[in-house]
DNA sequence: AGGCGCTTGTGAACGAACGCACAAAGTGAG
DNA sequence: CTCACTTTGTGCGTTCGTTCACAAGCGCCT
């Protein structure tokens, strides 16, 4: 489920805190989820929790650690190094959570050879041989929108099996390829939705079109 | 629906093109989801369709702008400019789709001052006054995880009704204001799960730890 | 003008996910 | 030991979203 990393990040906080137990209510309220949901979630990882007292939250950290996969270091390959690759390569939250980010690429001169996070960028040209010599199954696209199938394209060929896409575009790949996609202006322009149906609701919907023809109508 | 962003993306890169119609099937395949769903979309903002012959490419662009609520431009303030921030800050698609950055704020002295963007960096202190200043409705949060409620409640109280935010939090608002959470490392960790599906199905579920459990009790 | 082919718009069936509400199971006090 | 209280795990009804399949509508060709 979708939903466990966010559980995950929930409990880490409350082990951080000391807290040794958190019932199946405190720990939705935390996620922003609803408890039952919660429960069901947990259910299907197995019977973590104890009836009458909770769940022991470093045990469910385990649990749900252990099902994300994050019990390991998933190799990282960040492809393009602009402003967003440059904020993704020194953000500390991944090595905390399982991800080790091996591997830097860039097609920009300027930028290959350069050092970001301990770590030197690339030419584009040796993203395959990184990609094999880490053996990294998931990559990380943050380059210009016009290249970004390609650069899919090459991750997929080296070995990649999994996307995580920062591009505004649609990446085509083979159905066995898992693709996120994270888009900015898309997360904005789904506020600006909202905030347009709060200042005007009338302004909206196909009732709304009738009415704007009726008056167009009517001044004709 | 949070699809439409993706449909007015195709939309324009169809326009661009020079492509002036398209059928569901052709602009559905270019967004990536069923051309049923699509029409389906499309048909809760009217009827712009013709039958035989599809949609005007650039007509649509504008009834799903509108219903969008990008004809006018939302100014936006960016809290927070580490490299996340920066990266924000110079992202050139924020412009051509409806938004205009009109305030960047952040707490640390070094950063205040500077020019990113062409913009000048406020102090935190005066977070406020450039919300009211501008009426910006839309702020974004991109500080470290500890301030976000903080700065989010501050934004709130200022006027801003919807918040785009990039720190791994989760925010307590009003009822009234949204909510959208960008979290890469969860995308990530989403990632991670799939891609340990794929190596080890056998090693999931609770039919799994049954397994474990007798293989311990076996060998105990 | 009429018929044919194409595409939209939508009714209806299907499936997944959500949340209520409760039984089962554990704790602790008396 | 029993009873009262707490909290999990889940059966069930409901709601939401997706997809199929088709009638309605439009343009073009004859």
């Amino acid at each position: 489920m979708a939903r466990l990393p966010i559980y995950l990040r929930a409990l880490t906080t409350l082990a951080e805190e000391a807290v040794t137990t958190v019932s199946s209510e405190e720990l939705a309220s935390a996620a922003g989820v609803n408890s039952a949901k919660l429960r069901k979630d947990l259910s299907y990882l197995g019977s973590y929790g104890t009836r009458g007292v909770g769940y022991d939250v470093d045990y469910l950290v385990y649990q749900v650690s252990r099902e994300l996969g994050l019990t390991q270091d998933w190799p990282v390959v960040i492809v393009g190094l602009g402003h967003l690759g440059h904020a993704l390569a020194n953000y500390g939250g991944f090595a905390s959570r399982g991800f080790a980010i091996r591997a830097l690429v860039d097609a920009d001169a300027a930028t290959v050879g350069t050092e970001i996070a301990g770590l030197r960028v690339r030419h584009l040209d040796g993203l395959e041989e990184e990609v094999r010599k880490h053996g990294i199954a998931i990559g990380v696209i943050a380059t210009p929108a016009p290249v970004a199938q390609e650069i899919c394209e090459r991750l997929v060929a080296a070995g990649v099996s999994s996307i995580l896409n920062f591009a505004p575009v649609v990446l085509v790949v083979p159905d066995e390829v898992e693709v996120r996609k994270v888009d900015m202006s898309i997360e904005l322009q789904i506020l600006a939705f909202h905030e347009q149906r709060k200042l005007g609701p009338e302004r909206h919907g196909r009732l709304n079109d009738a009415v704007a023809e009726l008056a167009d109508a009517v001044s004709t």
